[in-house]
DNA sequence: TTGACAAATGACTTATTAGTCATTATTATA
DNA sequence: TATAATAATGACTAATAAGTCATTTGTCAA
């Protein structure tokens, strides 16, 4: 176990100074004083080494915040001590953070890419939870906007201090942070993000849907819709893709009759990505 | 050099499914329908090839973005201009905006690194410019500031359509960013990038800074500043620095005498640094 | 048709690295 | 102290990939 733990941490360093790709096992187990053996009797694979960094670091990081936010009675305090937590976890764990965002867009490895996208799943829970506690109803449309803007912003600034080695003001960091997103929250009305976009966004897509998974979503989705439109224009199309029987023009109409429904947003893209492949 | 941009074409659609390490040239010559010995008459190296994608694109979609900024003459217009061509610019060469965005953090190659920084300071050139024709003397201490919050946004929802191939409504996204800066011009009053912040993130901090280098440095800043405090401060500190002569807690005294003033901040910082370590 | 030149090839060299496993060292136990 | 069990080693294998170069193929003018 420590043994698990010394890997971790001189792994880490060498991580956030060359890059996950640009550090060979040797190298980590030289700078840790052990054999390369050693380190393949405490972990599986390189690969295991790093689902094991994200989260250990991710856990801590996520409990941190989540904590923080809990814990924080007044409302006024609320969004500055999440910054101020977020910023000052970031710094702690700085290695970490610099690993997390720059493998965020990079990894191509599939078990690293769920990991990542589940750890940033949890963070936008914490921020919307945040923002509803704070702005409540006044945000109904554009909280989930919101959030996006939030990670943006948050994103850019951490960017700064982790990759230029900038000195870094924390207090006055989220004091404007704070500011920011006051302004974005009481003011916005065009948002661009709405609640059915932040639901996609829940299932990423895989490079290929298959048809199969098209009717299931389309047979869940009639059945909580009203309106008579739409729910026969699915009806419709899950018969064409069960067994295709209408003209092209056909479809494309009845596509058209589902796109605007706020339900219907996800199905129609995945239908006109299908009927474009085909 | 038709050759040429074969490769370039096809290496960029493998580059943006797989990742530029992921690639072999082999894999790429194969897909186009050539040796690898061919490859090597085109392109010295991978290296080069990369970098001819990289200059290739970005000249392509900063010209498109300056041009349309230099040739809208409606100032009401020229947010949603300058937004609606970079998204286009990006949805256009997305392949390429996608390795960008990956490459912009992960690369540890040290020409690749030169070549991003300066094509990011052209973005930013090009927004800090667009910033003070909107707002004028407004925006004065809040311009350097705003330029982070907007490459924050664009970034956070670049990201979105460009890796969740979620649709994208273009004219809602940009009106949407439209009145997001509008907002945060208007009303930030906390701006967290000063002017000199600014100055600062031009030159990036090397690993290792020199004696030399500080001493060059409070030589040309003693040069600018008026404040007696400060100017002695500063010379006092130049003098240590040659020669060690005085106390710890004189030095403490003397930093924090300059630590404040808008000039010093990175000079202080570079010091403060340079006493940790030693 | 031929010879000279250029273009293209792909087997080969060199280098790197993940992961293995027979061997050795260390520790615990009787 | 002897023996068994456990931990650690590092030379080795297999795989991958960048870049080279002797050889082949294609082109075109004489």
């Amino acid at each position: 176990m420590i043994k698990k733990q010394l890997i971790m941490e001189k792994a880490l360093e060498l991580f956030a100074q060359q890059g996950i790709e640009a550090t060979p096992v040797q190298q980590i187990t030289d700078y840790c004083g052990i054999s390369k053996g050693a380190f393949y009797l405490s972990f599986k694979s390189k690969d295991e080494l790093i689902i094991a960094l994200i989260d250990h670091f991710m856990i801590q990081i996520i409990a941190d915040i989540d904590y923080m936010v809990k814990n924080t009675e007044n409302d006024a305090e609320l969004l500055y001590t999440f910054y101020y937590t977020t910023f000052h976890s970031f710094h702690k764990h700085s290695d970490f953070a610099k690993i997390f965002i720059k493998e965020q867009t990079q990894s191509f490895n599939e078990e690293l890419i769920v990991k990542i996208h589940y750890y940033d799943r949890l963070m936008e829970g914490i921020i919307l939870s945040l923002i509803e506690r704070l702005y409540g109803e006044k945000v109904e449309n554009t909280k989930y906007d919101l959030i996006y803007c939030i990670k943006g912003l948050m994103n850019s600034y951490s960017a700064l201090f982790l990759f230029n080695n900038a000195p870094l003001n924390r207090e006055l960091l989220c004091q404007s942070l704070v500011e920011k997103t006051n302004l974005l929250a009481s003011h916005t009305s065009v948002p661009f993000i709405t609640r059915e976009d932040f639901q996609m966004l829940k299932h990423p897509i895989k490079e290929e849907i298959t048809k199969e998974q098209i009717i299931e979503m389309i047979e869940q989705i009639s059945k909580e819709i009203e309106e008579p439109l739409e729910k026969e224009s699915l009806i419709l199309l899950k018969q064409h893709l069960v067994e295709p029987t209408l003209s092209p023009a056909i479809v494309k109409g009845l596509l058209e009759n589902i796109r605007k429904h706020p339900h219907c947003k996800w199905v129609s893209y995945l239908l006109f990505r299908y009927y474009e492949i085909e």
